[in-house]
DNA sequence: TCAAAAGTGTTGTACCTACACCCATGC
DNA sequence: GCATGGGTGTAGGTACAACACTTTTGA
């Protein structure tokens, strides 16, 4: 089967960088290409969009074949549309951002990868085609929802908690995203004015320690 | 000539949306359909990507032949990919965002525009495709920049303003943007503030009234 | 001389920051 | 019982908001 234009079309994919908070450090999860260009260097999941699906089912899709997993709210980036950008000729790539608990980490290789693996976002290896780039902004982003404004702040951070949470696992958060340590008693007065933070009156289990008071963010 | 792929491909687009404040109220420039889809609706400007020039480079060839603007800065706003958003087919487009001083106004129509217009943003005419969507997006953005942090704030407002500004038409600009008045002294103090000012000494002319001085945004 | 916009300081308030000790639990 | 993280209030400083009158020019 082949498909005839009468001008010349580029072809156009989606990349996803997916981002979590493992080990009080930002990661990013990679994939290792299977096929060439740059077989067997690392770089963001993504793939061909297909003609029925949307950009973002096609993110969805993508992500599920390459990593495993699946079902995660994407935030669109911005489009990669250099001429040059892929040896393969002309390629438009759509990058989306998803943030994710470190608890939903499954890792696997897939269709078109042949292993998946998590990377601190300041010891990554080379990438291929112009991730590096994407991944800088999507950093920069990153960092400018959390400083922009406050509630953006709050947005992002909570998309890297669990549904329940301790005021200490929440601070973490902040302090990894914001790259600077808080007070802890100016943290908790602040996030429970500013955000609406209800006490489920369940106790964190398996510390170490004194078990902490469970929170979650209420519904508006 | 025909072009003749494996696998089908999707046309990619640019669609442009440029800003300025004009009479006291934020505009948009939209142009006249002379083709099918759509003859005779209003639209954003924009059209198809060559293959040997960038998303950028595009969507400013695009928007001099339709819209006679040039040579004026572009942010990236998304990419739109729904399936069915274009009669056409798949079209995928990247929309772009401009801002511009009220002087920059020349409107007129192009290669494929019977007309260009300013249009205030709350009194749009329908709109083709999907571009209410991207417009609605669009202003978001701007709304969001402008509130979001004090620096963006700035950033946004001055694109607006002409070199030399008179601190009463930098606040008229920021009132505009913000959606909300302020006071006279405050604003002054946060503007000189805040940002890098400078008296060029000279006065502004042609006003009915006692002249202002003009400022400058001091170059860093 | 009148109308219209330009220009100019002070005071209260609300929010953010800094700071230290006792408590509950696991080992 | 001791080590470890959980939990709590106050005081000072700073940045923002509210507020009115005099000055300069054109007509």
């Amino acid at each position: 089967m082949s498909y005839t234009y009468e001008f010349p079309r580029p072809s156009v994919t989606t990349d996803i960088l997916v981002f979590s908070i493992r080990d009080g450090r930002l990661q990013v999860l990679l994939i290792e290409r299977k096929v060439d260009p740059f077989q067997g260097a690392w770089a963001i999941p993504g793939g061909f969009v297909q003609m029925e699906e949307d950009l973002r089912s096609g993110a969805l899709r993508e992500l599920e074949e390459e990593t495993g997993l699946s079902d995660i709210p994407l935030r669109q980036l911005r489009a990669y549309g250099a001429p040059d950008r892929d040896p393969r000729g002309r390629v438009i790539t759509i990058a989306f951002i998803a943030l994710v608990q470190s608890g939903d980490l499954i890792a696997k290789g897939g269709s078109d990868a042949l292993d998946a693996r998590w990377f601190a976002v300041d010891e990554l290896p080379p990438l291929a085609f112009d991730h590096a780039q994407i991944l800088a902004d999507g950093r920069a982003q990153l960092a400018r929802d959390v400083t922009a404004s406050i509630h953006d702040s709050g947005l992002v951070a909570f998309d890297f908690l669990p549904e329940k949470f301790t005021l200490s696992e929440a601070q973490k958060v902040f302090e990894t995203l914001r790259g600077e340590d808080m007070d802890k008693r100016n943290f908790r007065k602040w996030l429970t004015n500013e955000w609406s933070i209800e006490d489920t009156g369940e106790k964190s289990t398996g510390g170490r320690h004194r078990p902490a008071a469970l929170f979650r963010l209420k519904p508006e």
